[in-house]
RNA sequence: GCCGCAGUAACUCAGGGGUAGAGUAAUUCAUUGGUAAUGAAUAAGCCGGCGGUUCGAUUCCGCCCUGUGGCACCA
């Protein structure tokens, strides 16, 4: 038996190497350099740790701190050097688990006094302490009672809780840095020193324990780490940047809406506010009515036995409101729309002929969200929804749910969002309907991706509890995702609430129903909207697109006369003829976020141009005021004229 | 809903057991100017609400409301 075992590079390159040889002694053999820099080994695409040993033929890849790859265990050591830290510095203090996340790591602690901001410097100062030290990571399999009983003997339940739970098959494996030590699958680096000073504690948050509300309550440490500092100043700037774009901070200076105390989770939507608002209904319908909706309008209140009937009363009561009961009859506001279309679609004998019958509603729904989601635009307990509900027959579903998508991502164009993704969701575990009618609508819907070609994830588990549903996630112009667009099979909804069509043998049959939202809500769309744009609607959509504004009070009159024809040309115009210098004026219009300023002066009522500055640019244009209208009327046409 | 933090002038924020502060905005006056802040003066506050401690509370303590960062939830 031959004691060597050949090694296989990325780049195809081979060598033989003794047989038990670890990633370390490889890196070493290729030069001194790189042994300093590896922080890991890939073989055969799982990461390990560099000093695991190689028994048998491989692919490897040495992973140098500064791959892609590398992120994710510098945040994991980091997790483990903040809970050495936290435990040193308060010792009373339990474990449960620190994972590494999206830009960084986190790690949930037991402790009667939850942690505050205020020990955050004096963690972060022990943490470059035990970095600086440069423990060594050690790895260790012990069996599962002595780790239990080890834990058990330091107070460490939690540990103890997720040892009896591990897998009995499972390895129990133990890393160790310095005297600390953790329960831990790996991969870590060699030592503490590699993880060097790119990273940063963020904020303190309440977590329940193994994510179960039911739970105790733990308090979580995040943090963020990058592979140097240059990467985590560039983070930091990330944040700062979506911070500038916040929707709640650019709604109050662009004046579009506000909340008040008295009605939490209520938009009161301010003139400007509601134009862009309402040019977003008007785009939305005319894009249904070229898609051949109909559009109708329900009440906002409905008996609450029709919500019994519906399904919705048993899973969401919690989160309904109700009328105080004057009469016998109780009331509850409508947190959605469909018994509401539904209704409306029993008016009549319907035939088979009439389906696919599209119904569109912009119904504003009221649901009682916990008071901790509450969110600006983006989670609020009144909004609008861009509904509509798709009666059909089992055959059409397919080809209904395939135009739904497409008019979906077309719709998701005209605002520039081109990358989005597709979740498939479910049957959920509290639902209503037999099994037999889910498996069905799963599978209609199954098929209609399949014929749209699109990618999708699964979501199992996910789905609405009266049928499976597609959500349609978009990526904004800083890389942050949205959930907005949803589709959803329902098969049991029309048949509680007493649908049917008369099918082509004469017999009364139920209608599919899919239900399906584009913009999702359209207060939430706004705001991610005013975030995506950050502030700089295009100027179909900026409620205020022009302002003109004078040099000196002699050209009033000329600014007036702009103003006027502007208007009459369908542009929401304002005039500025404050006895301000124009430098004034142009700051305050640009932090306004006008996307057009107008100066008019002496020279250009003379010549009857005016001089066009765009809101983020510094030049200056001189055009002829009839060109100026023309060019404007088309750039401001939304993308459906 | 749960854990943490916050609430002071229209806005942004400082302050702190003894009659409340700044910048911006507003109002008035002067200034008529060429592309991101002209100058001066004036006025502006139940210091989120209710209780408690105290001679005295905007400040300290408790409860509540609202917001906020997370967690949980999201038809």
């Amino acid at each position: 038996m031959s004691d060597k075992i050949t090694i296989t590079f990325p780049d195809g390159n081979f060598r033989s190497v003794k047989k038990g040889i670890n990633g370390f002694e490889i890196a070493e053999e290729i030069s001194k350099s790189l042994a300093k820099e590896s922080i890991a080994i890939k073989i055969n695409s799982s990461i390990f740790d560099l000093k695991t040993r190689i028994e048998k033929d491989a692919k490897i890849q040495i992973i140098k701190k500064s791959d892609e790859e590398a992120l994710d265990i510098i945040r994991h050591d980091c997790a483990h050097v903040m809970a050495e830290a936290v435990q040193s510095l308060f010792p009373e203090t339990q474990v449960t688990i620190g994972p590494s996340i999206e830009n960084g790591f986190y790690y949930d602690f037991a402790r009667k006094e939850p942690f505050t901001l205020s020990d955050l410097p004096k963690i972060e100062k022990k943490m470059h302490e035990i970095i600086n030290i440069g423990e060594k990571f050690t790895r260790e399999v012990w069996s599962r009672e002595e780790a239990i009983k080890f834990f058990k003997a330091k107070g460490e339940d939690y540990k103890v809780e997720l040892i009896e739970d591990l897998d009995p098959n499972e390895e129990i494996t133990i890393y160790k840095q310095g005297e600390w030590l953790d329960l831990c699958r790996g991969p870590h680096m060699i030592s503490t020193k590699q993880i060097g000073k790119g990273f940063k504690l963020m904020k303190v948050a309440g977590a329940y324990w193994r994510g179960d509300s039911n739970n105790a309550m733990l308090t979580r440490i995040y943090g963020t780490a990058w592979r140097n500092e240059k990467e985590l100043e560039n983070h930091l700037q990330q944040i700062e940047e979506a911070e500038k774009r916040d929707h709640r901070k650019l709604g109050k200076e662009m004046d579009l809406f506000h909340f008040q105390e008295e009605a939490p989770g209520g938009v009161f939507w301010h003139p400007k506010g509601w134009q862009l608002f309402q040019s977003l209904i008007n785009y939305m319908r005319l894009r249904q009515d070229r898609a051949d909706y109909v559009e109708t309008s329900t009440p906002e209140l409905l008996d609450k036995s029709l919500w019994e009937t519906s399904g919705h009363w048993e899973k969401f009561s919690e989160n309904m409101f109700t009328t105080d009961p004057k009469e016998e009859k109780v009331f509850a506001i409508k947190p959605m729309n469909c018994p509401g279309a539904v209704e409306v679609y029993k008016q009549g004998l319907k035939s088979y002929r009439d389906l696919p019958l599209r119904m569109a509603e912009f119904g504003k729904v009221h649901r009682y969200e916990p008071s901790g989601a509450l969110h600006g635009l983006m989670r609020v307990r009144a909004f609008t929804q861009d509904d509509a509900h798709i009666f059909c027959t089992e055959d059409q579903i397919t080809e209904e749910s395939k135009i739904v998508c497409d008019l979906i991502l077309s719709i998701y164009k005209d605002f520039g969002f081109n990358d989005v993704r597709i979740k498939f969701s479910d049957r959920p575990e509290k639902r209503v309907g037999d099994d037999s009618v889910w498996d069905k609508a799963e599978e209609a819907l199954k098929q209609a991706m399949e014929a749209t070609g699109l990618e999708y994830t699964f979501n199992p588990g996910e789905g609405a509890f009266y049928g499976p549903k597609l959500e349609f996630v978009l990526r904004d112009a800083i890389g942050r995702d949205w959930q907005c667009g949803t589709l959803q099979v329902d098969l049991n909804l029309p048949g509680r609430l007493g649908a049917t069509y008369v099918a082509e043998d004469g017999q009364k049959k139920i209608p599919v129903m899919l239900h399906r939202a584009l913009f999702g809500s359209l207060e939430r769309f706004t705001g991610i909207l005013i975030e995506h744009y950050a502030g700089h609607l295009p100027l179909w959509l900026s409620p205020s697109q022009v302002v003109v504004a004078t040099i000196t009070s002699e050209s009033n009159k000329y600014a007036f006369d702009v103003k006027d024809q502007l208007s009459k040309n369908g542009l929401r115009t304002e005039a500025d003829i404050r006895n301000e210098k124009i430098g004034y004026k142009i700051r305050e219009h640009s932090n306004a976020k006008i996307p057009i300023i107008l100066a008019v002066g002496k020279k250009e009522a003379e010549e009857k141009t005016v001089s066009l500055r765009r809101l983020g640019s510094q030049e200056t244009l001189v055009v002829k005021l009839d060109e100026l209208i023309s060019d404007l009327k088309k750039e401001s046409l939304s993308p459906i004229n």
